[in-house]
DNA sequence: ACATAATGATACTTATATTGTATCATTTAT
DNA sequence: ATAAATGATACAATATAAGTATCATTATGT
């Protein structure tokens, strides 16, 4: 169980990059050659974050994405959201097919509260959270 | 992202029967159709749980299993990490492969302080909480 | 002794979710 | 016009989860 899938990851990467070019734009081409990850699945991703506002895109020669928001403005939680759907800890592996205890499931009922401390924390992280926390910088990473 | 996968979810509703049959022995045919789910799939189910030693089999005709240890001894961590391995929240996606900020990932650190807090509040549960907390018994369920 | 009914071990298959690829239309700078 | 970017979307490959099948072994009851 991770949090962090590979679209989330890539994400993170990429918003972070931009973070550090500002207003500048940034292409899909550059960043996937710059984290050697591929370019169609970044597109895809951050095709994503433009849909819901989190980037904008600039089409046509020259064109590319910059942040719409600021890097205090992005939360983890949003991401894993986007990418993943509302978060259900709790969530039954048969809910809405057969559970017979789709109501008052006592197991259900436990992990809720856990669920509302771990939605708590998530919200705590911000993009600028992660890049204050980093050492060696996404720059130096490439060395 | 959920918690409970099937596997654990079924070892679960397994456990509580269990647990109200006390030191009776029950078998996966009769647990399979009280429950209405795969008799196969519940003996791999509980062949991994004989394994760890939570319950105990007894083979031959007339055989089937018996619980080990006692609904208050049974911790939901414990289930996940016998199905899914250690809870590792903030595992990385490509970690050991090619991820660059192995050693010092912002994200990673991050994620680390959730999971304590994650790990510490499923430490918490145990079959005895959840039992506890049955409102419709499983035998109620049935109907 | 023998049939029956259970588990042990393990390989195989199916289903689903994740990850990645391909293509063509559209847009815009030069 | 051409080049270089995104928009939209369908397709493919891979990984994981879920379920099935089979045969050996063990113990019970007659």
């Amino acid at each position: 169980m991770k949090i962090i899938n590979r679209e989330i990851g890539y994400a993170i990467k990429a918003l972070c990059f931009m973070v550090k070019e500002k207003e500048q734009i940034v292409t899909t081409s550059y960043m996937a050659t710059y984290f050697n990850i591929s370019r169609p699945f970044l597109r895809k991703i951050l095709q994503k974050l433009n849909q819901v506002g989190v980037v904008e895109s600039c089409k046509g020669k020259r064109g590319g994405f910059k942040l719409s928001l600021s890097a205090e403005q992005i939360f983890l939680i949003d991401l894993i959201k986007i990418f993943q759907g509302p978060i259900q800890l709790s969530g039954c592996y048969d809910r809405g097919q057969k559970c017979p205890l789709i109501e008052d499931c006592p197991v259900r009922l436990e992990i809720e509260k856990i669920e509302q401390n771990f939605i708590a924390d998530l919200k705590k992280i911000s993009l600028k959270t992660i890049i204050d926390r980093e050492k060696y910088s996404l720059v130096q990473e490439k060395q």
